[in-house]
DNA sequence: AAACGGCGGAACGCAACCGTAACGTCCTGG
DNA sequence: CCAGGACGTTACGGTTGCGTTCCGCCGTTT
């Protein structure tokens, strides 16, 4: 019966480990020491870097976020901006996810793991917002799900991991109308 | 006098190693085993792997793309677009780009070499394809050029290193549309 | 009371790199 | 023709990490 207090420091020290120095230069006695922990604690669960890697972070990534749903296309588009801009800005999440992403372009096992945990996740919430926002009359028919999610997740994250620059009030203000007016655009 | 042809090969080994390992993993003993050179003669270079990958880097970064210059917004607006559509798909800079910007937000160096030549390229894009435009009429004035380049590259660079599928024709196509809209939306 | 199992710690052999040094070779400029 | 420099090669001692093994400790179960 393996402990799960040992368990959560161990997942801890990965999630910690793996946004201070990336998974590339991860190393199994890094994650010992910093969770306080035996090697052989680590090895009697997982055989591998990448599998214990793999499963907690498809772990962490698996929490769903609750669709948004305000009643407004314009209160649900500010919410989901809110809450993306908020978790870019996390430091754990601003560096593990980026690096992930990298390795994801060298490792199909990683690739795989990151789109089931995110993409799924953002077409039930491009279809949801997009969906409603139709049936509400407040975007036309046929508008794409896929094209608003890129819309808006596209823009926020380059601003957040590539320019490295805050987003401030005015400019999440652009930015929602220039996605609202780009996606009233798609007539029929 | 250093010999250009061995300088050459070092270059061309850091790019390939970036590509394959990434940063974190690349080792100075790897890149002179395959540039076919001694260790030696990479020290005799650079004193570091970090100085040596930033001076490569951002001498391969930094070489300036033309200002797009087709007559009309639409014009210079697909060009763009597909100019980083092909790059992004190289498979090389479709791993050293992700790869680098992970690091770059563990290391401050990297960063700022890595802003230093993206974003002032691209600010000088934007501000070169937004100030035709308006010049022409084609764009209201005081349209923001910076919120022009994270519409065009946001989206793409989204699409392609996180989804990791290739936009087709009709994308593109919707992309430029929602873009132009969401541009002339910018009503003073 | 005894057996069991997870635990931390220590050590193992092995491999990869680090940065440096010494050696002999080849090419070039004077 | 010769000196100098850049080169590749080999080797060095030191570090880090791997994945495994053995030990003794301790709480739980039986």
């Amino acid at each position: 019966m393996l402990r799960s207090d040992i368990t959560v420091a161990i997942r801890d020290a990965v999630m910690y480990e793996l946004a201070e120095v990336g998974y590339g230069r991860l190393s199994i006695e890094a994650v010992a020491r910093r969770a306080g922990v035996g090697k052989t604690a680590i090895y009697r669960r997982w055989s591998n870097k990448l599998e214990m890697v793999l499963e907690i972070v498809s772990d962490v990534a698996g929490r769903s976020v609750p669709l948004p749903d305000t009643g407004s296309f314009a209160g649900d588009l500010q919410l989901i901006m809110m809450i993306v801009n908020r978790a870019l800005q996390h430091r754990i999440a601003s560096q593990i996810i980026p690096d992930l992403m990298a390795e994801a372009a060298r490792n199909p096992q990683i690739a795989e793991t990151l789109q089931k945990a995110l993409r799924t996740h953002q077409q039930a919430v491009g279809e949801s917002l997009v969906g409603q926002a139709v049936a509400r009359g407040e975007l036309p028919q046929g508008t794409d799900p896929d094209l608003a999610v890129d819309l808006i997740l596209g823009p926020l994250y380059w601003r957040l991991a590539v320019s490295r620059s805050k987003p401030d009030e005015a400019y999440l203000e652009k930015l929602m109308a220039a996605v609202t007016a780009a996606l009233r655009s798609t007539a029929g």
